[in-house]
DNA sequence: AGTATCCTGGAA
DNA sequence: TTCCAGGATACT
């Protein structure tokens, strides 16, 4: 699922291509998928984008954002329609060739089209039409509910003396918990099943019954996870794909999510699939404590 | 703390 | 044809 390597992914591709562009015209198809004062943003020029959690806020220069969440199947996608369709500008952090997942564009998922110059577009598309994009004042956006509530996050606010605090202090489960966006910020089920994996802690244990030992292992594990999903440019689960409409290469990677039934990568003994807190589970009874 | 909700496509 | 997947939120 879009998570903090996805967003952060998107986060990229929308700075490197999207910033000094103006917004000619938005084109809003299915209305519930834009709050706010659209045409605020018409006329206006990208400054720059950033990244809270699994939130994007793109800003512009009229004292005007867009704040987007891309919840499960979202998609940002920029095309330049005028220019030669050469072959696909690699992403930084893309090592592997990656492939184009998108097909044809605009199609019946595309919600929402902000309409630029030089002859370029930025498509939303959402097949389950969850996400969201709000037009708020630039500096309203930390009123949002999702931002305000945001819990601090990997690579940023959070470090091991926190992070040990959060976990000790919460009476949830521990792979609820990481999920948790109030407590911290980005992780989803993804990286939140590798990085249990990763640590050999089993994600049904209390937050609050893992020793000192325990904690560091799996701050470390979650940063590991979290920057090799950043490497391979995220997971291409469901229909997540970077700004040029490539896919990532983390799900060739998965050591957990997804893996009921296939071999530990650890101890070789084979993953069982549970619910925890309604989301889909993946451990190894065996090695995962 | 657990469950329904939004929604659609793919699997069973 | 029914069921399931899931991020965040609103419930019970």
């Amino acid at each position: 699922m879009p998570e903090l390597p996805e967003v952060e992914t998107i986060r990229l591709g929308l700075q490197k291509y999207l910033v000094g562009h103006t917004i000619k015209d938005v084109e809003v198809r299915l209305a519930k998928m834009v709050q706010g004062e659209v045409q605020k943003v018409k006329g206006a020029k990208v400054e720059g984008v950033r990244r809270f959690g699994k939130g994007l806020v793109i800003d512009l220069d009229n004292g005007y954002s867009i704040a987007v969440h891309i919840k499960l199947t979202g998609q940002l996608i920029y095309r330049r329609s005028r220019v030669a369709r050469v072959s696909p500008i690699r992403q930084a952090q893309g090592k592997q060739v990656s492939r184009e997942k998108v097909g044809t564009i605009p199609n019946k998922w595309t919600h929402v089209i902000f309409k630029l110059d030089r002859g370029a577009n930025l498509y939303y598309n959402d097949l389950r039409q969850f996400g969201w994009i709000k037009i708020v004042k630039t500096d309203e956006v930390g009123n949002l509910p999702f931002f305000k509530e945001l819990g601090p996050e990997f690579f940023k606010d959070l470090n091991l003396e926190k992070f040990m605090k959060i976990v000790s202090s919460s009476k949830t489960s521990i792979k609820p918990l990481l999920m948790d966006q109030k407590k911290i910020g980005g992780v989803g089920n993804i990286y939140a099943n590798d990085a249990l994996n990763v640590a050999k802690i089993d994600p049904r244990r209390k937050a609050s019954s893992l020793s000192k030992d325990e904690k560091i292992r799996l701050f470390h594990a979650v940063e590991k996870v979290l920057k090799k999903g950043l490497e391979a440019g995220g997971a291409s689960e469901l229909s997540y794909v970077n700004v040029l409409g490539q896919e990532g290469g983390y799900q060739n990677h998965f050591v957990a999510y997804g893996r009921e039934g296939k071999p530990c990568k650890n101890c070789k003994t084979l993953l069982k699939k549970i619910k925890l807190g309604g989301r889909g589970t993946y451990f190894c009874d065996k090695c995962q404590k």
